[in-house]
DNA sequence: CGGGATCCAAGTAGATACTG
DNA sequence: CAGTATCTACTTGGATCCCG
């Protein structure tokens, strides 16, 4: 009988691959802005700052929880800034920090790929489906 | 009493949402790459061709199961190939399309940004948590 | 106005066992 | 070798109600 298992083994390698992946920028990036809400907020307040229901008006799909839950994750990620005017009732405004900002380039980018090839990759998506429904 | 209650009117403004989300392209292309494994194996083929083995072997912590699922759904999308040689044991070769190919400068300018500024993301997030720590 | 708290339904990933 | 099938556990997002 091993020191180790089989089994625990495999489950050492995950770990350490959890580990690697969650270090690893690339991956922390791509979680940060695959959230279905976070470009969509990063690219309404493109256009500058403004306030929580002005932002939950422009993103019409998304509940209060997802908004405020999103707008509070890239606050503190230093991609936006938060400020509050305590009047009554209470205004609270948000806008890009500069860091924010240098975000949006790499967002375009992703839109022009997008634009480009994505009716490819639905036109093979199609031919897949087909072949694969006459079989 | 409305012909259509509230609940309704935002029960049919989220599915009008939903429906223009899943019409835009670059939704589409940030749901397909933001996949945790998508990118690895991209990644991995770049390089060029490889087996199913290779590619487990080099991702390492990844499942049989996810690795399958998303090998098809990346040939359903185009991105890559899959050549079944009938030998015995089988054997199974995957390989980057030209248009997976294409995919590959986007990914890097993911990586570049993200090496570049993601320490300072990090920093933000720990400015944030020892502030609320504190209050 | 701008949320916080709670509950619940649904999709998703992993472990395990089996196969041509 | 390269998968398929099934079951379970966990994560996630929406709905709802309440508050300063």
């Amino acid at each position: 009988m091993p020191t180790r298992t089989a089994a625990q083994l495999r489950e050492e390698a995950a770990r350490e691959y959890d580990a690697f992946l969650a270090s690893c920028p690339a991956r922390q990036l791509l979680d940060r802005i695959s959230d279905k809400w976070v470009t969509l907020i990063l690219t309404a307040l493109a256009d500058g700052p403004q306030r929580y229901s002005d932002l939950s008006r422009r993103i019409a799909g998304v509940s209060q929880k997802m908004l405020t839950q999103t707008l509070r994750s890239l606050e503190r990620d230093g991609l936006l800034t938060r400020s509050v005017t305590p009047s009554v009732p209470v205004r609270v405004d948000y806008e890009l920090t500069p860091l924010g900002e240098t975000l949006m380039p790499l967002i375009a980018s992703i839109k022009t790929w997008a634009e480009t090839h994505m009716p490819q990759v639905n036109a093979a998506r199609e031919t897949y489906d087909d072949v694969s429904a006459t079989a």
